[in-house]
RNA sequence: GGGCAGAUACCCAAGUGGCUAAAGGGGCCUGACUGUAAAUCAGGUGGCUAUGCCUUCGCAGGUUCGAAUCCUGCUCUGCCCA
């Protein structure tokens, strides 16, 4: 038989953080009978794999999760599959492709992989939606629409914040809440979890599972992570965002660039250190900032990539700012057009883009050629000088403030 | 089914016959500065075999020496009426 830490203790993992519980008394009342009983509870946490990527936005959700696994409890992992096929036309007034079942999978897969790092993959039950929604008959669809009503839906803000804009809501759409919800009721969820926009989602599984004669899930929302710039949500969209899978030296560089005000959050939400020690961290008086950043930073990476490449990444990340070399560079193979190379098509061959953007980079002085050995930079503008073998290879052109190559000449 | 409004570059948004590769803002990129890839300031931001050429203003045609701008048809979106 399991056995269950006190509720309090407890409470203090599973909650951090969050925002919203609906309701704590449920909750407490859930955990004592898991205690008496040794019998754990079944949390859900649902994600759409609707792009192959998932950010530390939501790893919020799965680091929950994952304190319901660490304590004993059985997490549900929802692989949203048949919404994501369905596709999901939520832009303003571009119509997102539909994905093929192929592309979901795929996606799937490497949301796994990626959970994978924040879950406990060996105690993960994992659903897919498509289980029991393909098997539903429309007259099944129907029924599930008539649990609900229009006005209720219109209740949501973002429907009604895009309703009175005049901006398009698909039909399926307004769907969204139920199926989520009917999902709670096919995995006879005890707990869901969710960021808080997914408030009215999360109600909506309480109301089909009474409904259905079944005990109503409790809902946990957490906070939405705020992006590299400290105030919009974290989103791939608004290019604020940082990857579950970005590699070690981005995602620390990355964490550096966040706002001081920021990293309250970020500390409190993606860490597990202390809120006394985060005290102490966030104090400028206490802790230097840039200190305190470099812990975060160091914390978050470890987390996903591990404590060697985290050291690697901040000693990266310091060569970086002392303007000196970081310690991995990836070599360029260079073709020369004969005997040599202008350097605007360098830049393109090496660095990628487009031939304008390659002379743009040049002429604004971003174009940087070093001498490994003693360090001696200079900075290429002329974008038609030409270069030849011996005064390229083994070389390292910098390009920008973050990007080296080291030339290979053949 | 009918009426009205709209579709402009990564996003928002100006422009209603030539001076428009297309204002402005956001984003992004580069530079200066800095504890940071933050903040601030400055510049840049369709492509190319490059003093010129090609492509882009929902799609397809048409008028014109010349169209994002005018005309016709179509597609999509919002609102209203039935």
């Amino acid at each position: 038989m399991p056995h269950f830490k006190p509720i309090d203790e407890q409470l203090t993992d599973l909650l951090r953080g969050a925002v919203d519980v609906a309701s704590l008394d449920e909750l407490k009342a859930r955990l004592r009978q898991c205690v008496n009983t040794g019998k754990p509870l079944r949390v859900k946490l649902g994600v759409d794999p609707s792009s192959p990527d998932l950010h530390l936005g939501h790893t919020l959700q799965m680091r929950r999760l994952r304190a319901f696994q660490d304590h004993g409890h059985q997490a549900v992992l929802i692989i949203g599959d048949y919404t994501a096929m369905v596709g999901d036309p939520s832009g303003k007034n571009k119509t997102r492709p539909q994905l093929t079942h192929q592309a979901v999978e795929q996606n799937a897969q490497t949301y796994l992989d990626q959970a994978g790092k924040v879950l406990d993959l060996s105690r993960l039950e994992i659903r897919r939606n498509g289980e029991w929604f393909s098997k539903m008959h429309f007259m099944d669809v129907l029924k599930l629409c008539a649990r609900t009503t229009v006005a209720r839906l219109l209740e949501r803000d973002d429907f009604l914040k895009r309703y009175k804009a005049e901006q398009p809501i698909s039909l399926h759409e307004f769907l969204y809440p139920l199926m989520q919800g009917w999902d709670s009721v096919m995995v006879q969820a005890d707990v869901e979890l969710g960021g808080s926009d997914q408030l009215f989602n999360l109600l909506m599984g309480r109301k089909l599972q009474e409904q259905e004669g079944m005990h109503p899930q409790v809902c946990i929302t957490g906070p939405l992570l705020e992006g590299l710039d400290g105030e919009q949500k974290m989103s791939k969209s608004l290019n604020n965002a940082i990857a579950i899978n970005e590699n070690a030296r981005d995602m620390f560089g990355k964490t550096m660039s966040i706002p001081d005000s920021a990293m309250r959050k970020w500390f409190t939400y993606l860490t597990r250190t202390t809120l006394e020690r985060i005290e102490t961290l966030c104090d400028p008086a206490r802790t230097h900032p840039r200190e305190a950043k470099l812990a975060l930073a160091h914390l978050i990476t470890r987390d996903l990539h591990g404590d060697e490449a985290a050291h690697a990444a901040r000693a990266a990340f310091e060569a970086i700012s002392r303007k000196k070399l970081p310690e991995d560079i990836k070599s360029a193979a260079v073709a020369l057009e004969g005997e040599s190379v202008a350097v605007w098509a360098l830049v393109k061959q090496v660095h990628g883009g487009s031939g304008a953007e390659a002379r743009r980079l040049v002429s604004q002085g971003g174009v940087h050629l070093i001498e490994p050995d003693n360090l001696d930079e200079r900075t290429l503008n002329d974008e038609k000088a030409q270069f030849g073998k011996s005064e390229l290879d083994g070389r390292i052109l910098k390009v920008g403030k973050r990007h080296f190559y080291r030339l290979k000449l053949s």
